[in-house]
DNA sequence: CATTTACGTTAAATATACTAAGCAAGAAAA
DNA sequence: TTTTCTTGCTTAGTATATTTAACGTAAATG
């Protein structure tokens, strides 16, 4: 199974949290008090229409109602030797951390020799992404936009946009970038 | 009122996505087939609980699934002179984009004079955060934790633990840093 | 003290979601 | 072609969510 997502006591947390009564948030809502009641008591199990109707009376989004709280971590510091190596070749993609499903963010510190392609099969995932160059110079497509980015310069897209990375510089390029949900 | 949220739409771009029909998917989630296709076409308004069962069958958590896909971004790349200065004096950050409200990942280039402390005041926000040491050394405090990292280590905590960041070296160190949702 | 107001909960009635079975259309196999 | 399988959709019956209205308690008000 999974976590159960003690959905009522989420709310109810959220509920205290904003100061409202169970009945003042249901005429915020727009709806009856009992139902505020029964989801709390995780005594029904509430439509996602009903849902939105209650959180918006917070207000609440429901990727914000979803967005559960994990038990605080343990890694947080990573030596330069612990980025684990997750490509290799003249490109190198070292990653902060092996296990990415409890985490909301992927980084990489990538390497790209020059000369060095992700390829002309563009690639495309369902998140976004962003990055800084710290050196050399890198090409960059998106889409149908391309530019040639030096250190200090950066992007950010949406990665369901095809891209491509490519390093038409005399040197190493460098770049750290993230990515949201870890998807890569 | 709102985005009307088209969850039927949501869910059948997800199950294309990963190569399932409605009854191969209803299959794994342990449902009936029905109710993907009525769900696909909004004529019911299914109970979280059971969009849940359906999302475990992709797999697909909750929260994934309200994280809403923002139109095709535009602005993809920015120049150096364009990472807006949000902080300045002995520590500088600089924002990739002014705008984060569509933003699912706040990227940050960080730089730290030797000696400049983000402060005795501990720092918290509801958020998830890493980065990687570019160059120099920067002391990195979160909870109990402590530690001194050189150029290529990196970090990764919750941002709702305390933290705090301190140059405790001589040169200027910098760091470029990704934060999701941007909370700072 | 009695009265009012607000609180969360519960019961019965109603509305709606979910299941199981069957339908028609298209693709693949014989 | 016919047969068979898969696709997505629809309907009738059952399970369950939601509403309305009432209940019991506690704190404020007269």
């Amino acid at each position: 199974m999974d976590q159960p997502f003690d959905l009522g006591q989420r709310l109810k947390a959220l509920r205290i949290a904003h100061g409202f009564s169970q009945r003042e948030l249901a005429k915020r809502a727009g709806v009856s008090n009992a139902v505020i009641s029964l989801i709390e008591q995780n005594k029904t199990s509430p439509s996602v229409g009903m849902l939105k109707k209650v959180l918006d009376g917070l207000p609440v989004a429901l990727a914000e109602f979803f967005s559960w709280e994990a038990p605080p971590r343990s890694r947080v510091f990573f030596a330069a030797e612990e980025l684990v190596e997750i490509a290799g070749g003249a490109v190198s993609y070292r990653q902060l951390g092996r296990d990415l499903s409890e985490r909301a963010l992927q980084i990489l510190h990538e390497r790209y020799a020059p000369g060095a392609d992700t390829g002309e099969a563009m690639l495309r995932h369902e998140a976004e992404e962003g990055g800084v160059v710290v050196a050399g110079e890198l090409e960059v497509t998106v889409g149908d936009q391309r530019r040639v980015l030096q250190a200090g310069e950066a992007y950010y897209f949406d990665s369901r946009l095809p891209h491509r990375f490519r390093n038409v510089g005399e040197a190493e390029a460098v770049v750290v970038s993230a990515c949201t949900p870890p998807s890569f």
